[in-house]
DNA sequence: ACCTGAACACCGTTCAAGT
DNA sequence: ACCTGAACACCGTTCAAGT
């Protein structure tokens, strides 16, 4: 107790030799709170904390950010902004997804802790319907248009944000002792007879694939089959628009 | 406090009309868990509130199912066993991916709550091990090997349950009382300068794809870009199997 | 084996009061 | 406008003790 308060005093210090003379911003909340996530993971946030981190009493937070929601939908939002996307009409349609899905891949991948309930947490906000403007405008560019437009589009961003999120999840049981060795053991006890196809593949799929792997997107990154995911969509994309073509 | 009491007293008398007479299974406390979750979301599923609905002391979850963690992934294995798989061989392995994705979301998409969490929580199991090993055996006959295999199985997978647990996550932002009104202000004033695309296309997208909507896929689902997106990705996969018939 | 009863440390949120 | 200090209701988890 004596020593959460050393915490805050020392905390509140630094505060002091910011430019304003301490007062707090509501970007240096989000920041903290971005900070305290990444180093602790999302289950750790807690306002206190988050509060004590700043030097500050939890009632501070409320003044700044609103409730615990609304703190990690605007800290969500932080992060979603810096999503680069290129202009459109610089380049072809196929490559303009390409550059969001790597843009997007690489900035929730900064912080996985975020990326995982990434999709429950998107917010409506300027950069927000801009992405979705921007990929609208592509997608007409294509030959998309109405209902197909709907689909598509879907198609783009459920694929693209919804892997991420799958990507980067954390397993819930991991947070127990031998569940990596338990893991191991129940894969090695694949039989010939019951899980055939794993056993032939076992050294090539072993933490490496979606349900067969103990750690999560933050140690073993799938970049590979992400990159492959997205050309496979994109391809799926051009053949549909193929038929589109012909009459119906 | 009483309150409480009386209603651990009804469910404690529902219990003892029990077969064994009032001796508690853990299949019965999973079961409760995601009635609850069902019933109330997620965030409402607390060890305390699921013991009052058993008739029970919080410790007695921990007795049967270990702590929150685990409860969880539980629930989750459980929900995830009545997924459907086609027999291999049965079918073409187009149309095996096509059962794994509607049965996939059709049974995630009776426990919505559930549904959106659900990537962070597989666990290892009979069910997922075979799981697994089927869509290997499906794409190994398919014809992909090696590396190939892999990235095509993460991409399936991970398209199919990315998708889910973002068309099924609600918006945080909900809880707030105006919420819906802001969003439709916001797309309201979209103007033909800043977002063209979305202005063109209002009636279209509103509330119907990601990003622009503010009820979950719980009250507004998204079957019909669900189905487009495996029909993409199964198409895409066709022309990978082209591309790799020919000598590289 | 199964459950009680109570305790511990922690949490989100609110609110009057200070400056 | 910004923050304190304290309070309220709730939570996950543990543990000795009962049967």
């Amino acid at each position: 107790m004596t020593e959460v308060n050393e915490r805050r005093e020392r905390a509140r210090a630094d505060r002091a030799a910011f430019p304003d003379g301490g007062s707090l911003s509501g970007a240096q909340v989000l920041d903290a709170a971005l900070a305290l996530i990444d180093r602790e993971g999302m289950d750790a946030l807690s306002m206190r904390k988050l509060a004590d981190s700043l030097g500050v009493y939890p009632a501070t937070i409320y003044w700044h950010v609103g409730n615990k929601n609304q703190l990690i939908a605007k800290v969500c939002q932080r992060v979603f902004d810096s999503i680069e996307l290129a202009e459109v009409g610089d380049v072809p349609w196929t490559a303009w997804i390409r550059q969001l899905a790597t843009s997007a891949r690489t900035v929730m991948g900064r912080h996985p802790s975020l990326a995982a309930g990434f999709t429950s947490t998107i917010q409506v906000s300027a950069s927000s319907l801009t992405l979705a403007d921007r990929l609208m405008q592509v997608l007409e560019g294509a030959g998309f248009r109405g209902e197909r437009l709907v689909m598509v589009y879907n198609t783009v961003l459920g694929t693209i944000f919804g892997w991420i999120s799958a990507e980067f999840a954390t397993e819930l049981a991991n947070s127990d002792s031998d569940w990596t060795a338990e893991y191991a053991a129940a894969l090695n006890e694949a039989s010939d007879e019951e899980l055939p196809a794993i056993r032939r593949n076992l050294l090539l799929v072993a933490n490496r694939v979606f349900m067969l792997r103990w750690t999560s997107g933050r140690t073993t990154p799938m970049e590979g089959s992400f990159d492959f995911m997205v050309e496979t969509m994109i391809a799926g994309l051009e053949r549909m628009l193929e038929r589109d073509d012909r009459p119906l």
